[in-house]
DNA sequence: TCCGATACCGAACAGCTTGTTTGATTACAG
DNA sequence: CTGTAATCAAACAAGCTGTTCGGTATCGGA
């Protein structure tokens, strides 16, 4: 609506994001935001109640983003599957919003939150693959936990690998064989 | 020593501790710890540099509690892998330190910090049982933070199974069958 | 184009936190 | 018993938080 709420939000999204390449997420005061996004006090407060929802708020956006063009809904087997990881790290790597730097800080469980929640409405689709006699449930949250991890391994190690690699070491991991 | 500063300590701790049971390790302040270990305000900073001193300190204990009556030197195959990681959740599970509230909160991603590291020499002088072609930097970063994914799970829950139960779990999701 | 709504600003505010310093008191160890 | 060392309370400057205020500018619909 009102272009110059879209323009404070935005300022503080990348005055954010600025800090966060610099120094820790629970380091990172309101002030300093507020100086670096050159914004009024009181107008930071008109937008977020607190840094927490600052940070809720850029995630939620940064995944919406991220994941917003899924190629089609998580239906198919096998390969599909691993199309499906492969394309989800390609997202990952070329993600405008240098999504690497909130996946590392210690503000990345947030950030984490999110894409298990997601991982596992994927994996819930494919569960067949990994078929076994392991409860449901624990298994599950190995396969989110788990290629949430493959992420940040890969972005920890500067994307060194391609990303169907990678959807391939994941696969070659956990695919029942 | 002295056997004031144990004592002290003992009650920072255990401060902490009951503090970190009712809210977030981020939301805990000093002041609170100091209120709540009933210790004079300069005492505390002679005792600890900050909060996450007293964090580090903390985290650093427990891990020393838990896993110092190690049975053996990591050698070994198979089932005794299986074995220790019982022996591992068995520790967990009886921690007088409630480990679980540490792990639990985002604080615990500290405590993980140095689980992870121990699981890692762990699984190095067992990695043929996992035998695969897959990067051992890989291969090695699945299983530790597998497994510590596992502890949390399990202690979500309340530890509902058996230490042998949830060993067998993640045997069975990660053994080359 | 005009005008009301609304987003912004800057300053000031009380209340809290942190980390340090002081000097007096108390408990310890040898 | 005595010197050392830990504790305490109090006070401190500095900083952050979240709110409130009146004034100013910008926006969007009529």
């Amino acid at each position: 609506m009102d272009r110059r709420q879209q323009k404070t939000r935005k300022a503080i999204f990348k005055a954010f994001r600025t800090l966060l390449e610099r120094k820790r997420y629970d380091h990172i005061t309101v002030q300093e935001i507020i100086d670096e996004a050159d914004v009024g006090r009181s107008t930071f407060y008109a937008h977020f109640e607190t840094k927490e929802m600052l940070l809720e708020a850029m995630c939620s956006e940064i995944f919406f983003h991220v994941f917003e063009h899924d190629p089609c809904p998580w239906v198919g087997h096998d390969e599909e599957l691993e199309g499906k990881l492969s394309h989800t790290l390609w997202h990952v790597r070329d993600s405008q919003t240098d999504l690497s730097g909130i996946l590392m800080s210690d503000s990345g469980e947030v950030f984490m939150g999110y894409f298990k929640r997601h991982l596992c409405t994927l994996f819930e689709a494919h569960l067949e693959v990994f078929g076994s006699d392991l409860p449901r449930d624990f298994l599950l949250h190995q396969l989110s936990t788990g290629f949430a991890e493959t992420v940040k391994w890969w972005v920890a190690r500067k994307f060194k690998e391609t990303p169907e690699e990678v959807a391939g070491y994941f696969m070659g991991m956990y695919r029942k064989s």
